[in-house]
DNA sequence: TACCAGGAGAAAA
DNA sequence: TTTTCTCATGGT
């Protein structure tokens, strides 16, 4: 039985970048904080925001929701949109705290959990399941703008798909494993930084002819 | 100078 | 219901 092209593709990543170990962040709050943060931003950017929160002593639910908007706002300004994310991570850490903090999320299914991330506003689907992934442990598929992108490319999936059913195709074409997920998603990133920002034709892509349906031979 | 970056939500059509 | 606009800094 000939090997899924899903994971024809994670072979040929994993081989040339190596194991990520994502998420770059020492707990999973912080994991928390920079999925709101590096909404459409840098991971650079977001590196410098966190700083200042921890800086301040401010790198903990409780510190974001007592903190006053313009004080939040200025310490999140390196990562860009500053009065927006303010808002919305001072949303997820009102949840946060409502529903108990960590330990108690930590008991609700992934369902529950995931519909629960989504009613804040601020979260979207990207954010809840780099969440669920990268904090809770939880073996769900985060598909991004990198993941769209090369995939269409190789002509495994639509460009044009919905998120849920992008997701579904992943999580349903691998092994349900958590470090599985967690590494793919970062090997994505990896690549789309250093191999497929501008050139992508390039024949010397590490995942030229990684799919017989590829229609561009590269991503 | 112009474009892009580990999106999401509100407003407009 | 679908598409478009807005939010904003910093690196290339």
């Amino acid at each position: 039985m000939p090997e899924s092209p899903l994971l024809t593709v994670y072979g040929r990543l994993f081989e040339a970048y190596g194991p990520q170990h994502w998420w770059p962040a020492e707990t999973p709050f912080e994991v928390m904080v920079g999925a709101v943060l590096t909404q459409n931003t840098a991971w650079l950017n977001v590196e410098k925001a966190i700083a200042n929160l921890r800086t301040h002593d401010a790198l903990s639910a409780e510190a974001i929701v007592a903190a006053p908007h313009d004080q939040l706002a200025a310490w999140l300004q390196p990562s860009g949109y500053f009065n927006i994310k303010a808002r919305r991570l001072q949303n997820f850490c009102h949840w946060y705290l409502a529903q108990g903090g960590f330990t108690r999320l930590q008991t609700w299914s992934t369902p529950d959990l995931r519909q629960g991330l989504l009613s804040v506003n601020g979260v979207g689907p990207e954010t809840a399941d780099d969440m669920l992934l990268y904090a809770f442990e939880r073996p769900v598929f985060v598909i991004d703008a990198y993941t769209r992108r090369i995939f269409s490319r190789l002509g495994l999936l639509s460009a044009e798909a919905g998120y849920e059913h992008l997701r579904a195709t992943f999580e349903q074409g691998l092994p349900r494993e958590v470090g599985l997920f967690k590494e793919y998603h970062a090997l994505i990133v990896q690549h789309a930084k250093v191999a497929c920002r501008r050139r992508p034709q390039c024949g010397e892509c590490v995942l030229a002819g990684a799919c017989p349906a590829a229609q561009t031979g590269a991503a």
